[in-house]
RNA sequence: GCGGCAGUAGUCCAGCCAGGUCUAAGAUCCUGCCCUGCCACGGCAGAGACGCGGGUUCAAAUCCCGCCUGCCGCACCA
C-alpha cells in the first residue's frame, strides 16, 4: 500500500508523519486494514501529551473525579442507551430526497411482515417485489445497507452473552452512577471524566485519521441540577468570544459566552462555559482562534439522546472544518434509561433543597485522533527552505536534541555527557552527530524538536553550549550546569528564549 | 457499499502499452568512515523494492482474475 503524491501541504504532512513514527497504517505486513492508525514513538508521545493538556482542563482544573471502565460491555447497557436501537439496523435510503429508514420498520408498517434477521438481499428482494417506495416523498429506494457502528462479540465461553465495543466512553460513566454520586459526596454539580478507547465500525472510513473504527475519546459527564444549570466558574471565561453557527441559520456571528447564555442561544450556562472552555482548550493545543468556531447539531443530525449538541469544528487545509468536540445535553436521557432498563433507582435527593431528582447531563466529548491531526496540521510550517513542525513545547515529542559541532577534538565525549546529564534530569533528548551540523537542525526541526544544545570548542574551555531556538533558528549561549533549570523553564514557557543566554555572536 | 483510477526500496520515481536482455535503474533518505568552527556542503562504502493470492506462458514487475490498500465521485458518518 502506499501513501502517495506529494502535491500538496497535506500530502506532504501525512508523507513526513508516517516517515518519521508520528502514524503508521496499522497492519501494513498484511495489506492494512482501513480506519485503524498506529502511533509511532513520535505520535504516542505527542497523543499523550494532548491528553494530558485535556486533562489539565477538564479533570484537574474542573475538579472532576476520573474513572476507567471496560471498552466491551454487555448488550443490556446499550438496550438501555438507546445504541441498540439506534446503531444497528438494515437501513434503506430514497434515492431521491435522501430520507434513511430502517427497511424492517418500513417492510412492516407496508406489508405487516416480519423481517427481523432477514438477510440484505431478500430485504431488497422484498422490497422491489412490494414496490415499496420512499414514504416521504415517493421516491425510489436504493440498496440495503448495514447500519451497525457496533462491534460484536460474545463475552465467555458458549456465545451465549453477546457483548459490544463501546461506542462512546459515556456509558461506563452512567453504570457507575449511584457509586459516582457517593464519590461526589452527594453534591451536584459534579463531573466524571473517561479517557479511553472507543470503536464504530464505519462503513466506508476514509480521510486517514478523520475517520477510524478504533479511537480515543475524552469525555466528561457534567451531572447537575436541571433547576440550576449553573457553573461556579462561569465568570472566567464569560467574556470569552466564540464563533457560533446556530442550526439553520445562514450565518455565523462572535458572541461572548455570556450573552449566547442569556439570549437563549445556547441551552444554558454549563453549555456556554464549557463551549468557552473548549475554545481555551484548543488554543492551548497552538490551533489559532480563527480557526475555531461551533456549530449547533440540527434536529436530524442530532445523537438520539442529545436535546442540543454544538460542535467544536477546525478548520484544516485539506478537509474544511472538522468536528473535533460535541458538547450535548444529554438532559436525564442516560440516567432515567438505565434506571428503567436496570430497575434501580437512580434519582438523587439534594439535602439542601429537599428536593428528588434525576440528574441531568451536559457531555463535552472529544475526538482525540482528530485534534492530534489538527495539530500536527496547524503546526507544520513550509517556508521555501525549512520545513518544520511548529508544536507548542510542551507537545513536541521529544524536548532536546544534543550534538557535538564536529566529530572530533573530545567533541562527541563532551556531546554524549550533556546528553545523558539531560537523560538523567527527565528530559525526551536525543543524540545526533550523523551528517553535516546543518542537517542535524533540518532532522530535529522536522519532528519539532523545540531546542538544539550544540557542543563546540568552546565548551571544552568554559562548560557553555549553545541553545538554537526551532522556530526563530537564533541561538544563545548558557552553562552546562544551569542548562537543566533554563530548558525546564522554556519548555514550560516561563522563559523567553532570549533570556536564556547570551546571544551567540558569530 | 457502488463506480472510476492506481499500487515498484523509508520517500519520490524509471521500467509495464509491444512478457525474456530486470541479477529491477535514478534521486532522496538512512548507516558507517573521511571531511567539516553552526543551519539539508563534499567524497567513499553499505543497506533497502515489484501490495497479497491465484491463473496464462517455456518465461510475468509487465497479460488476466480475485482480494487488500490508497485516491476521486456517490452513499454513509447515529
Amino acid at each position: 500500500m502506499r501513501v502517495n503524491l506529494l502535491s500538496s501541504n497535506h500530502e506532504e504532512l501525512m508523507e513526513l508523519a508516517i516517515r518519521r513514527g508520528f502514524i503508521w497504517p496499522s497492519f501494513e505486513m498484511y495489506g492494512g486494514v482501513r480506519g485503524f492508525y498506529d502511533f509511532g514513538p513520535l505520535g504516542t508521545p505527542l497523543k499523550n501529551k494532548i491528553i494530558q493538556k485535556w486533562r489539565e482542563f477538564f479533570v484537574l482544573g474542573e475538579g472532576s473525579l476520573e474513572i476507567d471502565s471496560p471498552t466491551i460491555m454487555p448488550e443490556e447497557v446499550f438496550k438501555a442507551s438507546g445504541h441498540l436501537e439506534h446503531f444497528v439496523d438494515l437501513m434503506t435510503e430514497c434515492e431521491k430526497c435522501g430520507q434513511a429508514f430502517k427497511v424492517t420498520e418500513l417492510v412492516k408498517e407496508k406489508t405487516g411482515m416480519d423481517v427481523e434477521g432477514s438477510p440484505k438481499l431478500e430485504l431488497e428482494k422484498i422490497i422491489r417485489q412490494h414496490e415499496i417506495a420512499c414514504p416521504e416523498c415517493g421516491g425510489k429506494l436504493g440498496s440495503v445497507f448495514e447500519f451497525n457502528t457496533m462491534f460484536r462479540t460474545v463475552i465467555g465461553p458458549g456465545g451465549k452473552r453477546v457483548g459490544y465495543l463501546r461506542p462512546e466512553t459515556a456509558q461506563g460513566i452512567f453504570v457507575d452512577f449511584k457509586r459516582l454520586w457517593r464519590q461526589a459526596r452527594e453534591m451536584l454539580p459534579f463531573g466524571v471524566a473517561q479517557i479511553g478507547r472507543g470503536y464504530r465500525n464505519e462503513i466506508s472510513p476514509r480521510q486517514g485519521m478523520i475517520r477510524l473504527r478504533e479511537f480515543t475519546m475524552a469525555e466528561l459527564e457534567v451531572f447537575f441540577d436541571p433547576e440550576g444549570p449553573s457553573h461556579p466558574r462561569f465568570s472566567v471565561l464569560g467574556e470569552d468570544t466564540l464563533k457560533l453557527w446556530r442550526a439553520g441559520r445562514e450565518k455565523i456571528v462572535d458572541m461572548e459566552v455570556r450573552e449566547a447564555v442569556e439570549k437563549g442561544v445556547v441551552c444554558n450556562e454549563l453549555m456556554g462555559y464549557y463551549m468557552g472552555l473548549t475554545k481555551r482548550f484548543l488554543i492551548e493545543l497552538g490551533i489559532p482562534e480563527e480557526n475555531i468556531r461551533f456549530r449547533e447539531q440540527t434536529e436530524r443530525q442530532r445523537a438520539h439522546y442529545s436535546k442540543e449538541t454544538w460542535d467544536a469544528e477546525v478548520r484544516t487545509e485539506r478537509f474544511g472544518w472538522i468536528e473535533v468536540a460535541g458538547i450535548a445535553y444529554r438532559t436525564d436521557y442516560d440516567l432515567s434509561r438505565h434506571s428503567k432498563f436496570s430497575k434501580e433507582d437512580l434519582t438523587v435527593f439534594l439535602q439542601s433543597e429537599n428536593r428528588r431528582i434525576t440528574c441531568h447531563v451536559l457531555e463535552p466529548s472529544f475526538g482525540i485522533d482528530r485534534i492530534f491531526y489538527c495539530v500536527l496540521e496547524h503546526s507544520y510550517k513550509h517556508d521555501g527552505k525549512r520545513k518544520y513542525l511548529s508544536l507548542k513545547r510542551e507537545l513536541a515529542p521529544i524536548d532536546v536534541c544534543v550534538f557535538p559541532l564536529m566529530n572530533r577534538d573530545g567533541l562527541p565525549e563532551k556531546a554524549i555527557t550533556v546528553h545523558e546529564l539531560l537523560r538523567k534530569r527527565k528530559f525526551s533528548v536525543v543524540y545526533d552527530a550523523s551528517g553535516s551540523i546543518g542537517r542535524r537542525y533540518a532532522r530535529a526541526d522536522e519532528i519539532g524538536i523545540p531546542y538544539c544544545i550544540t557542543i563546540d570548542h568552546q565548551t571544552l574551555e568554559d562548560h557553555s553550549v549553545t541553545i538554537r531556538d526551532r522556530d526563530t533558528t537564533k541561538q544563545v549561549r548558557s552553562s552546562i550546569e544551569d542548562l537543566p533549570s533554563t530548558l525546564r523553564s522554556l519548555l514550560n514557557g516561563e522563559l523567553e528564549f532570549e533570556s536564556a543566554g547570551t546571544p551567540l555572536t558569530k
